[in-house]
Order: C-alpha cells, then structure tokens, then sequence
DNA sequence: CCTTGAACCTGTATCCACTACAGGAAGTAC
DNA sequence: GTACTTCCTGTAGTGGATACAGGTTCAAGG
C-alpha cells in the first residue's frame, strides 16, 4: 500500500515525470525509495508534497516561496508567523499585479476599440506602443 | 546628431547594455553602424525601436508578440487588422489573469485573516495549500 | 601628443525552471 | 521466454536574459 511508481504519481498529480525528478534531484521532494532495480518508490507523504508544490506554484508562489512553505510547513516546525509573512507579502504582490494589469486592461481594450480592422495607414495600437509611458 | 553609443542607449531606454547586444544579436534591433574602431552607433530609430520593445514588454507582450508587432508596424506594412487581433488576443489574456488573481486574492486574504500568526500547531495557511483545489 | 581611465568589444558561461532525448535496464502480462 | 511498457541515468536544449574575462577603443586632461 502507498507504494507508487514515478508514473502513477505524475498521474495522479499532473506533474511531468521528468519534473517529478527534476524536483528530487533539486531537494524539493525527498529521495524515495527503490526497488531491487533502480526504480523509484514513491509513498503517501510524496504525494502530498508534490501536490502541496504544484497548488503553491499554481497560486502564483514563487519556487523559493514554495521551498521555504516546505521547510516551514514540515514536521511540526515554527508554523504560523513565518508563514503568514510569505502569504502576506504574495499576497500584496497580487494586488499589485491586479492593479497593474486592471490599468492595461482599460488602456487596451479603449485603444482596440479605436482600431478600425482596417488597412489604414495609422494604427492605434502602434501609436500606443511607440507614445511615452503614461 | 543622432549617434547614440550603446552606452547611452541604455541610459535613455533603462534597458541593459548586455540586453541591447543580446536583442542586436537575435535580431529584435537591427544592427547598428560602427566606428572605425568597431564601437556600435545606434540612431533614432534604433531608440524608437528599443523603447518601443520595453514598452510592450512592459505591458505584457509576449517576446514573440513584440517580434510580430515590430514586423506589422515596420515600414508601411499591413497594419491595423493583424496588430488588432494580437492586441485583442493579448486582452483576453489580460482579463483572464486579473480574474484568475482576483480569486487568488480573495482565497489568499481570507486565509491570512484567520492566521493569528502565533505559535499553533495550525495554520490556515498551509492548509489552504494541503486542500485540494476548489 | 600622450597618458589614463572609462566605456566598449567579443565570446563564453551562467541562471532558472523545466523539457526533451538517447541508449539502456527493469518490470509486467501472457 | 518474449514482447511491451515503464523506468533509469545522463546530457543537452529552451528562452530570455545576465555576468564575466580578457582585450580594444575612445575621450578628456595635462
């Protein structure tokens, strides 16, 4: 029981073998074990690394966020502070990037509206690009 | 007049002077003249060009996106109608992300909210990351 | 004119976070 | 035992820069 190939784990993940090793090999999932010929034996506390990892990158934590996420995380470690720092701080980068990008959402869509489709000379696109910052 | 060094080049645009060989190099910037001693010499348009680049990399295009923006908006070229569709592919990109991390923003912010951000054995936080996606 | 120091040159190596492939070994199903 | 899939290691490549080494050129002051 629990005991998964590196190909039923990326299965069950969604993370490329390759990346499953790539992983290992960086220290971010602990070595697993092997079968008498080399093959890598992977248990339950695997799975919910490697889960833990691909739900922090999705929600846009940086690797090294996530690294230390691991480190903190773990077994009975200093949780709560620390953590709430990095989650703190990701999430004051969110909102930056929501603003940065509500602001070009509104510079783009009332440029494409200005552009005809057609074949004119002029571009409102292009001006856009070429003009100073805003 | 005109003759930029690569120097001031970069001084004018913020981009590095590394960066500038580098886009020289894999032909995103054209090749510049020389002097007798093989110093590049960059003119208008070469800072037109460049400002150009970091502008829409500023704003999210993609490095192939900029390529075929540089390409539309060369000399005369068909312009508007494919510039527009690169422009509104690019939007709908953007609006995906700002809800994508609109959602992140709410989950992420609730989750720090119940963070006392003591010492317990529990965190909000990494158990936000240990559950499953929603 | 000549020196000095800043700026510039080329070429190569490094970074990150993966991804891809080659060539071979191990596991599994019949 | 044979066929087939999966897995192994190791190396190389990707993109988009960035950094550095070791040498050359430029420009300003004396």
């Amino acid at each position: 029981m629990g005991g998964l190939s590196i190909g039923e784990l990326a299965r069950k993940t969604g993370v490329h073998i390759e990346t499953i090793r790539y992983f290992e090999k960086i220290g971010m999932l602990g070595a697993p074990d092997r079968t008498a010929g080399g093959h890598r034996v992977f248990d339950d506390s695997h799975l919910r690394t490697l889960k833990f990892i691909k739900r922090a990158r999705e929600l846009g934590f940086a690797p090294k966020e996530v690294r230390t996420l691991l480190d903190l995380g773990g077994p009975a470690k200093a949780c709560c502070d620390e953590v709430r720092k990095i989650a703190v701080h990701h999430l004051e980068d969110v909102r930056r990037k929501i603003d940065d990008l509500t602001r070009l959402e509104r510079h783009l869509s009332a440029t494409v509206e200005q552009c005809s489709g057609g074949h004119v000379p002029d571009c409102a696109v292009i001006d856009m690009l070429e003009s100073a910052r805003p």
